[in-house]
DNA sequence: CGCGCCCTTGAGAGTAGTCAAGCTTTGTGG
DNA sequence: CCACAAAGCTTGACTACTCTCAAGGGCGCG
């Protein structure tokens, strides 16, 4: 066994779908596991593909984006190391309803249908972590639309940041940063908004110093005052 | 056994979290249920309520709804005969995230979180159930944010009147009634919008001929008019 | 008959989208 | 290393969709 799969097994191990499996049933796992390296900017894969498979980020970061007919497009989900993603298809229509891509370089594995299905079957834990991921997901969609759905565009900014930052935050000297690249465009795209108005509302921000962007890294150097606005709807 | 629990085992087995179940398996998930007969207008959980069990709805309709600290209200989703509801909750964070009250009169059934984690336990099967039917979930709520994100009122309530139609709609001479009583505050809960403008939509539309209201319930006269603004977002 | 609930309608205000232009940063090739 | 192109961001002016506030009508029920 080489380094690389030894250091690939512990973070299989730390996945959160295979949580408090014995070592002999990672060691199935791992078996039926297809590991890729893959480039910034890279399609993992494409809204209406078909045979979708499971899979799980060890390492980088990845936008999970659907958009409708009309070319109309939202930020379903940011993903980084440690997180399933792809999963939606699994065990329903078998294909997938929004694209993935690399925003950094990053390291997936992934399992096909069949075989994910064969493991839960053999390991019933992975089921119920399964259902555990995919509930909790419905509870963050279903939030999403109540903010969607009674929230103004500025509000619903302060809340988008706040929880990346909560979820995919490092703290440091100047304040907490987002660990991976957000244009502008992606923050509309996330808060259902347009570029404009995202950039409308942070400017003022930057301004005041609440935060800074940096390299596209995004960083909240006053989490208190965006708080207030998620809370209130005002300064 | 009587005729009433003939006749509700019978329905077990035709809910979609118990399909292609042994009738052995169905006389445990059947011994472990606990049935319930409910008047109009009952709540059956509270948002944050604790000790969540996994209902499912033999006879009549419930609706779904969540609302922020703010009191502002969504409707989350309506529930008619052999859907589950209560689901997101279990496996997670064991607290409601919802509430739901009967819309008319209603027979439901439910097990309690152990229960289920017992049954899903020894029939693997109703575990894939599950995550079939939280993942199509997590899909609508997928779509429904796009929605939320990029389409104006009117396209949001086309969009959501032939949902309703197609999920349960009974087909009449006049077109297709919407099984389930809906006040204009609903329609607009769903659509994320106001009382308002749910009204200022539907009027001319029941002007035109497209649609009826008789009795809080509503019938599509002319589903292909209705298509067309879903679709086109015009007439 | 009066009250409560639901719905409709009008007027006005404001949030956020569209269109358009110019600026800054990043990347690439000469 | 510079120049230029491309991509991303900011900003202004304008428009319009949708909300808020307000008033009144219809219907059923006690």
């Amino acid at each position: 066994m080489s380094i690389v799969d030894v250091s690939l097994g512990r973070n299989l191990a730390s996945l959160e779908l295979f949580d408090a499996l014995s070592p002999a049933a990672l060691d199935e796992v791992r078996a039926l596991a297809r590991f890729k390296h893959l480039t910034r900017n890279t399609r993992i894969f494409n809204q209406g593909d078909g045979s979708v498979r499971a899979h799980a980020l060890i390492e980088g970061c990845v936008r999970i984006s659907q958009s409708g007919s009309d070319g109309a497009q939202v930020v379903v989900r940011f993903i980084t190391r440690g997180e399933m993603f792809g999963t939606v298809a699994l065990f329903t229509d078998g294909r997938y309803p929004a694209d993935a891509e690399t925003l950094t370089e990053c390291t997936e594995v992934s399992w096909s249908e069949a075989d994910l299905a064969q493991l839960m079957d053999r390991h019933h834990r992975i089921a119920l972590n399964f259902i555990r991921i995919i509930g909790k997901r419905l509870q963050d969609a279903q939030n999403r639309v109540r903010e969607l759905a009674t929230q103004r565009v500025e509000r619903r900014i302060a809340h988008a940041l706040l929880r990346l930052a909560r979820r995919s935050g490092h703290r440091n000297s100047e304040g907490i940063t987002i660990e991976f690249p957000l244009r502008r465009k992606d923050i509309a795209d996330i808060c259902g908004t347009t570029l404009h108005s995202a950039s409308r509302i942070l400017t003022p921000w930057e301004k005041a110093g609440w935060l800074v962007t940096r390299d596209q890294r995004l960083t909240l150097c006053r989490p208190d005052e965006i708080e207030q606005i998620a809370e209130n709807g005002e300064t």
